[in-house]
Formats: C-alpha cells, structure tokens, sequence
DNA sequence: AATTTTAAATGTTTTTTTTACATTTATAAA
DNA sequence: TTTATAAATGTAAAAAAAACATTTAAAATT
C-alpha cells in the first residue's frame, strides 16, 4: 500500500441540522431562506462549514447556536451526504445533525435575521439540494431515538403534562396512542416527578405538571433499565 | 448570512471499513498491517482516501474490493470520525463503513499482499487511531441491524443449516438462544427455502441446508412484514 | 445383524407483555 | 346548584416470548 499520503483530493465539508421543535399539538422544524447563492432565497436546512480548528460536534454547535442562540442542546449526527453534484457551486460534502430544542427558548432576533420559519414536518416546503433526503432521515432516526431513550423530553418545557407528553410521541410517531397505556407505561418507568402543580390551561380540573427526574433515570440505567416505549 | 463560500477550510475524508466475516463459531474482523507512516506496522482498518470523482459509497466499495476483490458486498455508512488530532500527520475526518462479507469469497493473495488478518472480534487487537472506536460502534450497528433485517445471511455461504444460522446469531448478539425458540422464530418467518439436501459434517444424521428467499422476503415486506429477531 | 453413539428435529405450557376498553372526579362557568 | 369538560384511574383478554425434554436418523462399532 503505497499512497502519497499528503497530494490526497482535499474538499470543503459543510454541516447541516434539522432543528426540531414542538409546539403542543405538532412537530416542527426550523428552516431559513438562504442568504448566498447558489438557490438564494429558497428554503434550506441551517447549515456552514467545518473549519480545521474544531471537530464536527463542534461545527454543529457552533452553527445551531448561530441561529438560535442556543447551547448544550442535545445535537447527533445523522449521516454524510456525499453526492458529487449535490452543491452545483462546488464540490462538497454535508454531514447531517439533528437537533432537538424547546420551541420557546431560541432567540428570536437571530432567527429572525435569517428569515428562519418553523414548518410541520409534514408539510415542509421543498428544500435545497439534498435536504429533503436529510429531513427524511431525521424524522426516521428520531422516531427510533424517542422510543429507545428518553431525549422527548428536550423538545417540552422543563414542566410538562401527561397529555403534553403523550401528544409529542404521537407526533413524533405520527400515531395516535391509547391514552391509558401510555400513562401506565410512563408510569412503570418511574422517571418522572409528580409535581404539586397543575396546568389549568386545558380544563377546568388541571392536570398535574411533571419534570422528567434524570438522576433517576441514570441511577436506572446503571442497574440495567433500558427506556422502552 | 455572508460566507465566502469558496475560501472554506478543505481536508482530506477518508474512508475506514470494518469488515466483518463468520467463521461458523465467531464472529470475525479483517486487519490488515498498516503500510505506510505514520504507524506502519500497526493492526488498523482497512481504508483509503475519498476522490473529488466519486461519492463516500462508491470510495468505500473501491476501497473494500481493493482487499478483497468483491464487489456487490454489503455496506453501510456508521458515522464520521473528525477529532482534530485523530491522524497526527494531517487533518483528516474519516468515515466509518461496515462490511459483511462471506469469509470463504475473498481474494487471498489480496489479503496476503496487505499482510491483512481476520480476527475474532472478542480479541481485536489495539488499532490505530480511533479504529477501535470504530469497531464497537460497528459491533452496535450489525447487532441491531441484524435483528431488524435479514443481512445475517451476507455472512454465510448461500446454503446454510439452521444450527450455523443460529450460531452467526450468536455470536453477533454475544448471546445463546434456545435451538427451539429460535428455528420455530425463524420458521415462522418463512422466508427460508428448505433444501433437499443435508450437511453431513456435523454429524452422522446430517442437518438440512436451507437458502434464504430473498424474492420472498421482499414480497413479505411490501405486505407490511418486518423481520425481528 | 444388532447395538451404540451423536447431533438433528420437533411442540406444548408458562410467563410476560401488550392491547383493548368505560367510569368517576375535580373544577370553573353558567 | 347544576352543567360542562378534560383528567384520572384499573382490569381483563390477547399476543408474544421464554422455558423446557423426548424422539429420530444414520453412521460406526460390536
């Protein structure tokens, strides 16, 4: 094996993230009008390019705090797009993220700066180059995530009700659950805490808030409890 | 937004390639000695570098069939690898693939020439880089891809008993099964064709050999059937 | 020709998990 | 005080997974 290890093709590698969000009833995500050529001015994942002084992970949080000003938010990568001519301007290739944040904590001036718009999943415009594709697999992975580990509940506030939870997993899934097994299953797990509080927002009784416990969950873990919806 | 798109950092991508093979007991990686600096000498991974005429794919089955001289040989892309010091000759972000090949196709005076060796993976030697990282993750992927899909079969010869389909299963899964519930699972299936023909080299009764259906499996699928082991 | 040896082939019961399903309760508004 | 509405709650049936032991085919041995 006898390459010449330093003429090897060199090529700019970009990232791009699907950013979920949630609003109470449907799943969304955050998509911009991109501002440079080529295809300025259609809808694009939020994306920019590796630069030699980070790793990837940090490209992505540092792209996805561009946007909406947010940090440590749970970001993973999906796959590389590697097309030759997925950007006709040149030659590169896009390793997708997805990220997962709570809908009313991102910073809406800088969102705004970049004509960024949320979208229902399931009806997302057409999008540049190969984003649909990303798009696609984002929603596939995440649907394998949240039944696998419980990462749901980055997308709701730190307060949430049953009935917010369960709406979330049926968008997620994209279908409907029964109400009473799911309570039961989310309750033999364990893992949340009960607060003294009630959203009074949707009734007139209340319903009562919880707060996702992940000390708790981790204590599991460790002694063999695996997250199964 | 205002990049200046064509001034982005470029680096080499590479492309590094778990191979896995079954013996009929364990399950196997192919190593080769790597031959050239830096850490020639080394156990390592089979790989090479990613050209501006090609996508990741198409590097990876280049890269696979330069080993082994298969084509057509099952891959999938795991995850990229893009630590800044991964490679301390030069920034370089790599792209781990898996492969399943059957351990009785490949060309050996290939193997030969890159001093490549298969080991078990329970006794993987140190690797290079982040090689190793590669490998557990390539372990994690094949177990739950193989419990999801019928790509056990890559790793066996076309006609196979039932016992060496539940040994390959074990030895992914780092598991015993029960020979009953397994044969009636795989059974219930029936995506297998059972052959009129016996494997006498195991014992003096001799084992059917079976094939797998794969026009079958297909059809099953479009029907709304899902393989799960 | 009969006996021995060895892995292959085969079904059923028990346990666990999942699914289906209806009534009561708390509270604000009328 | 009555009404309206979503929240809270448990059990039975069905399906899937796990546990488990005996018989059979064929070559090798006596």
């Amino acid at each position: 094996m006898t390459f010449d290890y330093h003429s090897e093709d060199k090529l700019i590698v970009a990232v791009d993230s699907i950013i979920f969000g949630f609003d109470g009833e449907d799943l969304k995500i955050l998509l911009i009008k991109r501002g440079i050529e080529p295809e300025k001015g259609k809808w694009s994942l939020m994306g920019g390019f590796l630069k030699k002084t980070e790793n990837l992970d940090q490209a992505a949080h540092r792209v996805l705090n561009t946007l909406t000003g947010l940090s440590n938010v749970y970001l993973e990568q999906l796959e590389v797009y590697s097309e030759i001519d997925r950007d006709p301007a040149e030659r590169t290739i896009s390793v997708a993220y997805y990220a997962l944040i709570n809908i009313n904590n991102h910073n809406e001036e800088l969102t705004e700066h970049y004509s960024a718009k949320w979208f229902n999943v399931k009806d997302a415009p057409q999008l540049i180059f190969d984003h649909n594709q990303m798009v696609q697999k984002a929603i596939r992975r995440l649907r394998r995530r949240a039944s696998t580990n419980p990462i749901g509940f980055d997308l709701l506030p730190e307060k949430f009700t049953m009935r917010q939870l369960q709406k979330l997993y049926e968008s997620i899934l994209d279908e409907k659950l029964d109400k009473r097994n799911f309570i039961n299953k989310i309750n033999s797990f364990k893992i949340l805490i009960k607060l003294d509080e009630k959203d009074k927002s949707t009734s007139r009784k209340g319903s009562y808030l919880y707060t996702f416990d992940k000390a708790e969950y981790e204590e599991k873990v460790m002694n063999g409890f695996t997250f199964k919806l």
